[in-house]
DNA sequence: AGCACCATTCAGCACAAACTGAACGTTCTG
DNA sequence: CAGAACGTTCAGTTTGTGCTGAATGGTGCT
């Protein structure tokens, strides 16, 4: 393997770890990309010197988080895997959801606090203002960056799940 | 401790360790949101049932993060600590370098590999983008918060490092 | 039916993260 | 100067996370 390939598959693993993934989970991801080809997870064991329960694993977590794709070739009973075309948006959404879950803990606090903490009641408040005001910004974030990386591709009223 | 602050703690603690901190610092940073004056390390540890020695690390971790700040009062030797009054500017400006760093990984990538690695090169490319987008939205984004909490408070030349 | 080839699951193990109590250095106080 | 009150550091322990090899179950082929 080329030695850029490895040190930005070994980059792109210290860095989802800090995202809270698995190492080799971020190592998948980077071979993956490098790959023109979907990759099997013989091939994906192979390469990174993981156990074919490991790839296997970190595969199945990278598709849940909506990172790759589990696809499957013709005449083939293996699973292959490759990154999701789009992964951006996923990446946008799953920011977006994770602020939501912190504004779901500020709502919860400010109605079930007593009311003489006022302090309290006042920082919870503007946390609970930032992050609403971080959710809608990255909804409109992310239709930004829709309509730039498919030009013409502007939202209708059934993607916003209303009838067309 | 009232129930409802209970919970809120232990939720700050949850969400704050899926975000690679410690569970005891989310915890701490709970307690301060919700604390109407500075505490100590003794307070901290009372309140949070853990030693002073976990206390005073988590501190100077949410201290070093931004997200709180040692204060001192007048005739007494010890460190209080408070949320940071700026701490949702300083989670902005986390995530944006956070972004960085990832937008480095894929200028390395870009430059270093190989030419011949076509769809790699494309799958960077996108992510490259990508994250010089984040990166300049979020930009964008912090200025429009900025504005916004403390109304009167628009940018200044000063504040992009430039002579007034 | 028997076999080969998959992916997945599981128990056990190794490594890393985080907490604790104790030791330490420092700084005030009497 | 002795002692108390701090915060920090450190060794040891516990807890959790991730990996591995082996076992399991399913599927297609002969």
């Amino acid at each position: 393997m080329h030695p850029a390939a490895q040190t930005f598959i070994e980059k792109m693993g210290l860095h989802f770890e800090g995202e809270g993934l698995p190492r080799t989970a971020g190592r998948v991801l980077g071979l993956l990309m490098l790959r023109s080809e979907p990759a099997s997870l013989e091939e994906i064991s192979e390469a990174l010197q993981v156990s074919k329960a490991s790839s296997s694993t970190n595969c199945r977590l990278l598709e849940r988080g909506g990172m790759a794709d589990r696809v499957s070739l013709p005449g083939d009973r293996r699973d292959y895997y490759q990154v999701d075309p789009n992964m951006t948006e996923r990446m946008l959404d799953a920011a977006r959801r994770k602020v939501g879950t912190l504004l779901e803990i500020m709502e919860e606090a400010r109605t079930s606090l007593p009311e003489d903490m006022h302090s309290a009641l006042r920082r919870v408040e503007e946390l609970h203002d930032f992050h609403t005001f971080l959710h809608h910004e990255l909804g409109a974030l992310h239709e930004r960056w829709r309509v730039r990386r498919i030009p013409g591709n502007e939202a209708t009223r059934a993607d916003l799940g209303e009838e067309a």
